[in-house]
DNA sequence: TATGAATGAGAGTTCATTCAT
DNA sequence: TATGAATGAACTCTCATTCAT
């Protein structure tokens, strides 16, 4: 966690780095990642142009730091609340907890997330390909999916879960989340309650494990 | 449907037309919306950059043409699908029919669909602000999970399937298309066939009216 | 020769970079090549920046462009004369038609070839290392002094030319050219006339075959 | 000499002060006077920017720092030598020992020299003219050649030297000098000694007196 | 219709210089 | 003395757009 500001060194460094950090996530997220100029960032921090390429020297690092920064946030929150499902006991509940939690996340930090999404669908290289710096985006998301995978599997060999692709149930849980960040951003009156409840039904349904009492009934039934 | 060469034009102006339309989707798939240049696009297609500008008086026309051309070949595709599905008829299996036919679209139109996601997440006007182009693209998506929302609805009415937040449901379905379009950008080897089918048995169990079997087995048992 | 423009296709394209090249030599000269910006060169071709940087898409382009043009005026000047001097015939003669040659050459020409060695000293590529646009430079002066070794070599295996080390003696009139061109340049009232009959005298010294009859008599005296 | 440091100084200002001077030779060196930035060498030197600009309130001050620097290691080597040579007695051999001590400077001083003949190539004020500082070494250049032209000149008075131009004869000895130390700076590996040795044998052909023996026996011969 | 030369705004970047600490 | 944060000017380069041909 928190590897962002690594290297940095005075207590001023860190704080004018984080400021900028802020404006460039508020920047990209009112106007767009192509433009959140350098000078529109100093521009919001209220520096002239000059004082972010000194911290940044290029562009880049600026919204490296960016990505790391919110990654790092992400990790923060999300974390010690996975942990708290003990997905090794509990692997059944850990698909409601992820939702849940994302959901809690996105109540207050839907800002810096579109950003990030923004950041991602234009920040190329030259030759057009998504900069470096995006694979730890990326890495983030597979690691997620993968965990929430490996965990359901587990369920399902427990019996505690039913039979379903767990791969995709993975990716699906990911995309409902990316969605609700989308609708949320664009309609901020929006219920994330009701919607996390609803979410959280919908997934208890699509992985439940048959129910033994109905089972029995239909053998005994027989 | 194919709206988008409306107007008095002849044949020839509307064969260079779709051919600039078809260059920019490349482009913008292969570079990135910002690097996708109207000179980008002429020399894609061979032509003087004069040429584009002729046809398309501002860049932003030209994005438009695209934002078009790529929702008029989606209704093109999905329509006749969805409405062979008989949703009046057999609510309970519009999603499934939904799901598999996006799933089918996706295998030969992926780039165009990836281009038009870099569009809207780069065409900002002045104020930052998504273009008024993309109203359009934003009411297409509207309307598709309202139709879904309504179907699904009517087969809870029915009793045809069970009860779950309809809304929900329906965002869900096209969260997930959204992300498996992503996904198949990424990973051109993924298996569609199979993610598909996982996705409708996700579906099904998570909208599945309750064993009238199995609930009468419970009955009868008490 | 003259393979500058290659590639070039109209007339008016052709005489607007041979413009532009003209006045960056005039800027190089007159400002040296730190203050030759390409705004500076638009200024003096009288047209705005973006002339340039369509012409020349960045400036090594235009930087190499006055390279290739210098070398090229040169080699149109010096080539026919040497071969005039029937090298093959009379390497004796060589070396003073190559003095006498550069400097007339000189007399009209001082500044595109101050303005290279300006561009020599100070056209880096971002580690410091001069361009690699510089290869053509060097390796026109390395045919220059390779071919004065050649021929006053093929002279003093006919004895017509004495002892002394052809490779320094060749480097040795390149370096009386370039010294006497900024000697030129600082002093435009030079007297490049007699200047280059000393020159003439001095190498004549330096390289004549010993006098046979003097040889001769020497001998006789004994 | 060693004026660079006159003025109220302490030990430590005037050991801080020779440091950045030769890193910032070192920068030229490697990199031109352009990337040479103040930057450049404070960091070469271990040190904070603000140090250099402390020592050295404008680039300006530091550059002409140099100049003088290496001018005065310059005079420094070659004086006692060219002093040595009694050239009031013996004005046939400075010649010779002039070559001969800048061949012996350059083995073990090329970096510095080539430094110098960057900033002279680039350090322009803001006119584009040189800047004053390089007077200096303008000065100590036009010192040299005059004093090597007026020994030569007192030789041919005495007749221990041929008839030829003796300021042509000055600038050419100091031009193949600048010569050799480009070449020297472009291959290391250059024999030094066997090139200075081919130099003094081309002086002395090019200097020496009529042979007064061969005159005698040319004489009697008829 | 088509061309491509020309424009000018704005982007990222470098750097000498200033100055509070 | 020393630091390094901050400034602002100048630079190269990109690009949508205009327009004469």
């Amino acid at each position: 966690m928190r590897t962002s500001q690594a290297g940095a060194s005075t207590f001023t460094q860190r704080k004018r780095r984080d400021q900028l950090v802020a404006c460039a996530i508020d920047a990209v997220f009112d106007l767009g990642f192509q433009r959140a100029s350098v000078a529109e960032v100093a521009r919001r921090a209220g520096v002239s142009k000059g004082v972010v390429t000194y911290h940044f020297p290029a562009k880049e690092d600026l919204i490296r730091a960016v990505v790391a920064d919110v990654l790092d946030t992400m990790s923060d929150y999300m974390e010690p609340r996975l942990l708290a499902a003990e997905p090794g006991t509990f692997p059944e509940r850990y698909l409601d907890v992820y939702v849940t939690s994302w959901v809690g996340y996105l109540r207050t930090h839907a800002r810096p997330v579109i950003a990030l999404v923004r950041i991602y669908n234009s920040f190329r290289d030259e030759s057009g390909q998504p900069d470096a710096a995006l694979r730890a985006l990326l890495d983030a998301r597979a690691r997620d999916v993968g965990v929430l995978t490996y965990v359901m599997e587990l369920g399902q060999t427990r019996g505690t879960l039913g039979a379903f692709s767990a791969p995709v149930m993975a990716a699906t849980a990911k995309a409902v989340i990316d969605d609700l960040m989308l609708q949320y951003a664009a309609d901020p009156d929006l219920d994330l309650e009701a919607y996390g409840a609803a979410l959280a039904t919908l997934f208890r349904r699509a992985t439940a494990a048959p129910d033994p009492l109905a089972g029995r009934a239909q053998l005994e039934e027989r």
